[in-house]
RNA sequence: GGUGGAGUGUCCGAGCGGUCGAAGGAGCACGCCUCGAAAGCGUGUGAGGGGGCAACUCCUCCGUGGGUUCAAAUCCCACCUCCACCGCCA
């Protein structure tokens, strides 16, 4: 959620952020009019409260013979007392919606515009070049074992797969890689609930426009998270922590849902979009004016990771209007795929501000006070899309895969996957 | 799933329906004492929201949400969480 009095204050740089975001900035008028309308019903409500409070207070002290009067006088006050706090409470719901309505302040250095106008700040590593025909990850997969995606239609649907023999074993190694970097960065490392309960979906942001991607299990109001980011947010949810505490860094690891409604004919082969996979994700809980920062560093840590599995990306400062609502500045890394001859998204990581944290009561403790921490996110493996990264870019003439030096002391020292 | 007990401020812990935002400790901050420190003594110390330039003032909050009452931390109901025991289970 944004922060009230910064929109009182300056409205006018929401209006900006609204119409970078090609969001509609009418939505901020909307929000300063519920605004005005709540404070003016919490008014009136407060006044009615405390005439009540002072006309039953007198009731204990007053005589007995005056006291019918007084009770009759009571009654009648607290009638309006009531429909003032239904009042209240309607101006309440008001102000909710509309503010929840406007999304994050986009950060000032993002650039404006939609998808097509982020920014490629850096590219790393060099596209390889192949002296043989290059197969996609499911054929490559299938090759060595490593993938069975008929079974997994078959057990589960579409968007479901097995991961079997070294497949299977190349998500533990990577899961283990990715977890030793993030210990030795100094993360604390978190094992997150994949089922959460509304409030945390809620709190996060995740039921607004991303509620059809969510899964819902109806018997039991609980949803399946998208992301481990979720649980982590949630975490220390209406904590006041202390300031000495931060930054605080965790690295999570969870099994991941989505949906993926409305994505029906986009990568429909293989493991690059599917209903379920597992990943390690990083969230920082940092002071406000050491966000900026911490987002770099996140940037990274998303880096260092893509570069020990050898693997040529490019980095892209995602434009204001493809930010989700409660990012502020998003910055993806994007390997390359050799089959489609592209790079496309395997990590993003974005600087939430307070948004987040203003929502879920995040806080820590300053001179003035508690005020809301910054919340950031970052993924450091989400393992089915790197795998299927890996096969593409290690695959050799043979049909084998090589493995990268960094993950081999994970796979028993295994240089190369065989065809079997 | 069943039975019983419990949820109060940073923590522990009191609290006959009105004088309770809440005793008493601990912690923390400041001060005194001290060469310095500890101990001791003193003072202060929750959050959110209105209004006010400000001093300040008003409202709300005792797990959450309802209800009873002129009045609820205190009574009633539901839910959530925790603890104990039973059942089931990886």
């Amino acid at each position: 959620m944004i922060d009230l009095k910064a929109l009182r204050e300056g409205p006018d740089a929401f209006r900006t952020s609204q119409r970078a975001r090609g969001e509609d900035p009418a939505s901020i008028d909307a929000a300063l009019a519920a605004d005005e309308r709540r404070r003016a019903a919490v008014t009136r409500a407060d006044a009615l409260r405390a005439e009540s409070n002072t006309a039953s207070k007198a009731i204990q002290s007053a005589a007995p013979d005056e006291r019918p009067a007084m009770i009759e006088r009571a009654k009648a006050l607290k009638e309006q007392v009531k429909d003032a706090e239904a009042q209240q409470a309607e101006a309440d719901a008001a102000l909710r919606a509309a503010a929840y309505a406007v999304a994050n302040l986009v950060d000032p250095d993002a650039p404006i515009g939609g998808e097509a106008d982020a920014v490629v700040i850096e590219t790393v590593g060099t596209v390889p070049t192949y002296d043989f025909e290059v197969r996609d990850h499911v054929a490559v997969g299938e090759t060595i074992g490593a993938l069975d995606l008929e079974r997994g239609a078959k057990v589960s649907g579409a968007r479901f797969y097995f991961l079997t023999g070294p497949g299977a074993l190349l998500e533990f190694a990577l899961v283990n890689l990715a977890m030793e970097q993030a210990v030795a960065a100094g993360f604390t490392p978190v094992v997150a609930p994949a089922l959460v309960r509304p409030e945390a979906m809620e709190g996060t942001g995740f039921l607004g426009s991303h509620a059809p991607e969510v899964y819902r299990l109806e018997a039991d109001d609980l949803y399946l998270v998208g992301t481990s980011e979720v649980a982590l947010a949630a975490m220390h949810s209406d904590e006041v922590l202390d300031a000495g505490s931060l930054p605080r860094r965790y690295a999570g690891f969870s099994s991941c849902f989505r949906r993926e409604a409305g994505s029906y004919g986009q990568d429909t082969k293989g493991i690059i979009r599917v209903h379920w996979f597992d990943k390690v994700e990083m969230f920082s809980f940092v002071a406000p004016e050491a966000a900026p920062a911490e987002h770099r560093r996140l940037l990274e840590w998303e880096k260092e990771f893509l570069g020990k599995l050898e693997l040529p990306f490019q980095v892209v400062d995602i434009a204001t209007g493809d930010l989700g609502s409660s990012a502020a500045r998003k910055f993806d890394c994007e390997a390359w795929f050799p089959t489609q001859a592209k790079y496309r998204e395997l990590t993003s990581t974005s600087n939430c501000t307070t948004f987040q944290a203003r929502r879920l009561g995040i806080r820590y403790r300053t001179d003035d006070g508690p005020s809301p921490v910054a919340t950031l996110n970052g993924t450091l493996c989400a393992i089915t899309r790197t795998i299927a990264c890996l096969l593409e870019v290690h695959q050799q003439a043979d049909g084998s895969v090589r493995v990268p030096v960094a993950l081999r002391p994970h796979l028993g020292g295994r240089e190369v996957l065989e065809p079997v």
